[in-house]
DNA sequence: AGTATCCTGGAA
DNA sequence: TTCCAGGATACT
């Protein structure tokens, strides 16, 4: 699915086209996808939108709020007056909504909001606004990198990844460091991308187990890390597959890739060809000769 | 700590 | 036809 950069960038997309606007209907043509009091969005109005990891919050003046995990394929597409074009999934060709990979639409009071899921994996529900952190997922999640200002969009008061929290998050860990660069309970928002891109930067071989690092290393992971969270933001994310914003634009982090999907291309530092493994069921792409 | 699982579609 | 995909969770 998206990540961090990825989530945080269709978060900015709903506040810019729905923060404010009403909700006036929702229409669910795959209901295992949706979960909890829907009703209650029936004409609520969006009072803001939160991201929390790779999760979203859109909190609505009833006192209810819209969870939403988009896992790998879910999109959020906006069609407003001024915005008629749709796009394919894949081919980001137009093409007319709702198609047959819309599960959930919204009626908005000037414009529709269809959600749009390949693989089926995302989900939506709807809880009670002070009980939405309690959901399993938002419970259980952890520190938030400082790449974005903690702001009314992300989460006032949220425990923050320092280097110091890092550290501890490190030494302690026994899995391979990019296992847990991804446990979302440890670390929210980093997937495999970031992961694999922020061990080329630091020259951190992924499959090390994490309480084999340095403490320099260990700092310069940290670095690493946020900055391809930072250079994600900066292009909007990563549109390699399907992820579009809310508006059915493109990111660009794709063509700034470090390693991540480079296997035998030659590594930007030292020319060697880079080698693609499998670590916790995942693709894992790096270095061998600058990987340490 | 590993692996199967929810799904579809594109690439090899 | 087989493998692979940016995720998270429920199991062995």
């Amino acid at each position: 699915m998206p990540e961090l950069p990825e989530v945080e960038t269709i978060r900015l997309g709903l506040e810019k086209y729905l923060r404010g606007h009403t909700i006036k209907d929702i229409e669910i043509r795959l209901p295992k996808i949706v979960r909890g009091e829907v009703k209650k969005v029936q004409g609520a109005k969006v009072q803001r939108i939160r991201r929390r990891g790779k999760g979203l919050i859109l909190d609505l003046d009833n006192e209810w709020s819209l969870a939403a995990h988009v896992k790998m394929t879910g999109q959020f597409i906006y069609q407003g007056k001024n915005l008629t074009k749709s796009f394919h999934p894949k081919l980001n060709l137009p093409e007319s909504l709702p198609n047959k990979w819309t599960h959930v639409i919204f009626q908005l009071d000037d414009a529709t909001l269809f959600y749009n899921d390949i693989r089926q994996f995302g989900w939506i529900e709807v809880v009670k606004t002070n009980e939405v952190l309690s959901l399993p997922f938002f419970k259980n999640l952890g520190l938030e990198p400082p790449v974005v200002p903690i702001t009314i969009g992300t989460m006032e008061g949220q425990a923050i990844l320092s280097l110091d929290a890092f550290k501890r998050v490190v030494v302690v860990g026994k899995l391979p460091i990019k296992q847990l660069l991804m446990d979302q309970k440890r670390i929210a928002g980093v997937g495999n991308i970031y992961a694999n891109d922020a061990l080329w930067l630091a020259k951190i071989n992924p499959a090390r187990s994490a309480n084999s690092l340095t403490d320099k290393e260990i700092k310069q992971l940290y670095e690493a890390v946020l900055f391809v969270l930072q250079e994600g933001l900066k292009y909007q994310g990563a549109s390699e597959t399907n992820f579009f914003h809310v508006d059915g634009a493109k990111g660009g982090y794709q063509d700034h890739f470090l390693v991540y999907g480079k296997t035998k291309l030659p590594c930007t530092r030292c020319g060697t060809l880079i080698e693609r493994t499998v670590l916790g069921g995942r693709g894992t792409f790096f270095c061998p000769h600058c990987q340490k």
